[in-house]
DNA sequence: CAGTGGTCTAGACCACGAT
DNA sequence: TCGTGGTCTAGACCACTGA
């Protein structure tokens, strides 16, 4: 999108002389040749050998170039087939509509905020329990539920799959006065925590979702089965409520009812939102 | 976050018949001695040959596995110095808030969208204008604008600079019935394209954003000056109005007036989001 | 100057896929 | 069986940093 002056000639040749290095201009070789479509998604890359004598190097030096596009998420490598162009588009990513997701005639209707979204493209959403137990807070969850660091609180970890990919590592937490009846269940139920919380005489009144990106560990590459050079998510999410039994209808008496975090697979998600502008 | 089961042995050895490579193993070595605080943020990682001498491998096999937490975003390297724990609590990333950055009263005092979220962090922000050019639209800018692919927009391409720091790269496209007086100008001015678009006599509405996470092309690590293993936010911003002479409150004749691109740094930024609950 | 990381070579053995 | 990519070795030359 910046500054496509970048001169590419289209015979395979390679400049020892120049500042940029070899494998790098045999990777910006190839980065182009995809964006100009003559490799176009699902195709086959030459095979290494092949690249070996169009360029003339060593191995090592096309695989570096080869390594570089993946960490780039460009392509993927399957051994004994060869080097694949990913397909960037993809149609299997979920829009998350925070906007309309966690909106209350959503909850009433039964469907959790994830369903929601998953859902209105037609994914069938499983939810995996990985975890489910009372465990002192962390400084992060203790400052987002206004608790003291070491207080205890529960914990419930998943693993959430859409269709056949796993696609989020989320935790909630609930302080212990919220976490009661139905919330210590191995499952929610219709309409989710969320509705299990309203239910229990909590009003929710706002949620703020903040998220950072990063790299996944090697622990997320295999837990959500995440290519090369794909980014995750932190998603951090804080729901506040007040009471329910008066008649008030402000938020005197607000306070931070769930603490969730999440690990979004960066290639399976699209994040929405929409902004009133007044 | 997820299966911390993993056994580590604090002597650092690696045993070549496990089904998982020996770079990986020292990886994972290091890996973990990162977040166990052994190494903590700015320490240099032990050198390479202290590595080989250490593992009994070979200079590549270690390379590799620094490679494998560079991409990460773990560590980075400086030739002639060494490995180091790169800061991944960065106190320097701005907070986005879409929420109140878009709203009317920021415009009128004279702040832009992007200002209202670093001002109020202290950081100085600078417009590094890089074309200002009538072009045919895009699908994708067509689309959103509600024209035809291959209509005249205006185009604005940016570098942003917080402080020191480059940390997003944007395109603003303006139908040409929009683009009129001063947003044809180099700079926007106070409040930015939208004051001046309501100034034109249009009531700005309601925005949409979606945004998406990749990995950099080298242009983008250029140009953002990006680290190794430092995502990116696709972000893609539509500014609705309607017309501001009918005294009407209504959205009739609500239409996109700014379509608007923006390639964020992913390590120089957190998004936060306020979602009401009804 | 010694030590560091960055690049590149020329080979080896292996696991896997297609045939 | 052959071609593919995945790992590893042992060495070389270079550019840069810091004392």
């Amino acid at each position: 999108m910046t500054t496509p002056e970048r001169e590419v000639p289209s015979e395979p040749v390679v400049d020892p002389t120049r500042d940029r290095a070899v494998y790098l201009q045999i990777a910006d070789w190839l980065h182009d040749r995809i964006d100009n479509g003559a490799f176009g998604p699902g195709d086959a890359l030459p095979s290494e050998s092949k690249l070996m004598r169009q360029f003339g190097t060593a191995r090592t030096t096309v695989r570096r170039a080869l390594g570089a596009l993946a960490h780039e998420g460009l392509v993927w490598s399957q051994r004994g087939r060869g080097v694949f162009v990913r397909d960037r588009e993809p149609n299997d990513a979920v829009v998350r509509n925070p906007y309309e997701r966690l909106r209350r005639h959503h909850r009433e209707s039964g469907r959790s905020s994830l369903l929601v979204d998953a859902q209105s493209q037609g994914v069938e959403v499983v939810q995996e329990l990985l975890a489910l137990v009372e465990e002192p807070a962390t400084s992060l969850v203790a400052h987002n539920l206004g608790l003291e660091e070491g207080q205890t609180v529960l914990a419930r970890r998943r693993r959430m799959w859409f269709g056949e990919q796993p696609n989020q590592l989320d935790e909630s937490y609930l302080p212990l006065e919220i976490a009661q009846g139905p919330l210590r269940d191995e499952r929610p139920g219709e309409g989710g925590t969320h509705a299990r919380i309203e239910e229990l005489g909590h009003r929710l009144t706002r949620f703020t979702e903040e998220f950072s990106l990063r790299m996944p560990t090697p622990d997320e590459v295999h837990m959500l089965r995440l290519g090369d050079g794909v980014p995750v998510v932190d998603l951090l999410q804080v729901a506040y409520a007040v009471a329910a039994d008066g008649n008030r209808a402000g938020r005197e008496g607000e306070r931070p009812v769930e603490c969730f975090i999440a690990v979004l697979a960066g290639d399976k998600h699209r994040l929405e939102y929409r902004i009133d502008a007044e």
